[in-house]
DNA sequence: GACCAGGCACATC
DNA sequence: GATGTGCATGGT
């Protein structure tokens, strides 16, 4: 599998960066999370306040690219209000909650669920929380480890039981699952030579 | 033109 | 508790 090397899988410079980028990514490629990003960057748009600026109908456009536009801003805003209101703005006081509290938080703003909060524990805040998504299901259920219909919950125990917990470890992991299952592990149809299948 | 992409909330049974 | 649906753009 060096094939793959290190992902460096979360392409972004800042926390609030990967707060932003884990919503917006939401049944998304990346590719078109970049261009919001991008849009968002060149209106100096990725910090909280510099976010809070931006008048919602230049917010709308910039994010456009990345899709459901309309159901991510009112979910960046959500998290922007708490943000404001139970933390005065500061994200690097929210980020530095404990861990369980920390994602109790996330998970209570409408929109952010059990991958979104994950990626910000894992990727913004450097907590030792493995992420599930669409591939690491897929993945583990066509080779026999999970059942399909596997629920979040346990597909991450079951990665939790089986691993240390290390940061890196958890961030090389995910984005090598992801990386499979791009190339490989498409819906059922699809699916074709899985270079696991001779493990 | 169909299918898919680094989910989530909500309605309905 | 399980299943179905809306949300939307851009690449293959």
């Amino acid at each position: 599998m060096a094939h793959f090397g290190p992902r460096h899988w979360w392409p972004a410079e800042t926390p609030f960066e990967v707060i932003i980028g884990a919503i917006l990514t939401q049944n998304t490629a990346w590719s078109n999370v970049e261009k919001a990003i991008d849009r968002l960057k060149k209106a100096q748009a990725l910090t909280p306040d510099g976010l809070r600026r931006l008048p919602s109908a230049e917010f709308l456009e910039a994010i456009r690219p990345s899709g459901y536009y309309n159901i991510k801003a009112a979910r960046v805003k959500a998290f922007l209000d708490m943000l404001s209101t139970r933390y005065g703005n500061d994200l690097e006081r929210f980020l530095s909650l404990p861990t369980h509290t920390l994602r109790e938080e996330l998970l209570a703003v409408p929109g952010i669920g059990p991958e979104t909060a994950d990626s910000i524990l894992l990727y913004a805040a450097g907590r030792p929380v493995f992420v599930i998504d669409a591939y690491t299901v897929r993945i583990m259920a066509r080779h026999g480890y999970l059942a399909e219909g596997t629920t979040y919950g346990e597909a991450q125990g079951f990665f939790m039981r089986h691993l240390p917990r290390d940061v890196p470890l958890f961030n090389e992991y995910h984005a090598l699952l992801v990386a499979v299952g791009k190339q490989y592990c498409r819906p059922a149809p699809r699916c074709r030579g899985c270079p696991l299948e001779s493990l």
